[in-house]
DNA sequence: AGAATACTTAACCATAAGGTTAAATATACT
DNA sequence: AGTATATTTAACCTTATGGTTAAGTATTCT
């Protein structure tokens, strides 16, 4: 298991924060794609340089990188960040995925399980 | 899949953001324990309000909730929230979990991708 | 060259976040 | 009743965040 930095954590958790940075991270994992198509469907609701802004908070996170290709700048998700959120996540899952079922156990059954017995989803 | 509002995910993600908050829910994860116990480990960078403070975020998250017993605050780590971000990110595993894998083999493999693989490092 | 396109940067504003100290509250101990 | 313990609430400060509009930069089109 890689251990990664605090800060690093940090910047990724805030940058996913905001919702329309979920939702550009969204887009972007169906493709890359232009600053501009990135910002078309919030257009209605925030300007382009606010856009913009975003792409650098999702960029210092690491979630983002852009390549100059003529006037335009392809947007490509970077995955690692969320990576190390799933890593970080899944150190939890079995306190989280085995919860409830572990309980219903104890309280039915009085056995007591080392490895709490089953889980009914992932 | 159940699908989770963006205000919850929004005070989720916000409330991992600070390292403090993420310590506390791994100490929390290891147990229910009271908020003087929570702070005992930060008590020489940040004052018992500050902790306090944090627990509300993570309370409003819904990350903690808090039992009274006598004087003493139970706290209890709740792990819907943690659930749900596993879930949002498990979402985009297909796509972070196989890109390196797939791009070996787009350079090893001579088939034609559709995204030439073009650069190295992100 | 000049105009359009695709952005970013700058300057600014309001609100939120994270910290502080001091005071308040509630329960428990003697 | 009075004191200690466990915590929160209040008032305040500083910095960060998310938005704005206006101006700047770089590339492409005509």
């Amino acid at each position: 298991m890689v251990k990664y930095s605090p800060e690093s954590m940090n910047r990724t958790f805030a940058a996913l924060a905001d919702p329309t940075r979920r939702a550009i991270v969204a887009r972007l994992a169906q493709g890359d794609c232009s600053v501009n198509d990135l910002a078309e469907p919030f257009m209605d609701a925030i300007s382009l340089p606010a856009v913009s802004k975003h792409l650098r908070v999702l960029e210092r996170a690491g979630l983002l990188s852009q390549e100059q290709d003529g006037r335009v700048r392809r947007c490509h998700l970077e995955p690692e960040p969320l990576r190390q959120v799933s890593g970080w996540v899944e150190s939890y899952q079995r306190f989280w995925s085995h919860q409830l079922d572990a309980l219903a156990d104890y309280l039915e059954n009085d056995t007591k399980p080392k490895t709490p017995p089953k889980k009914r989803k992932a």
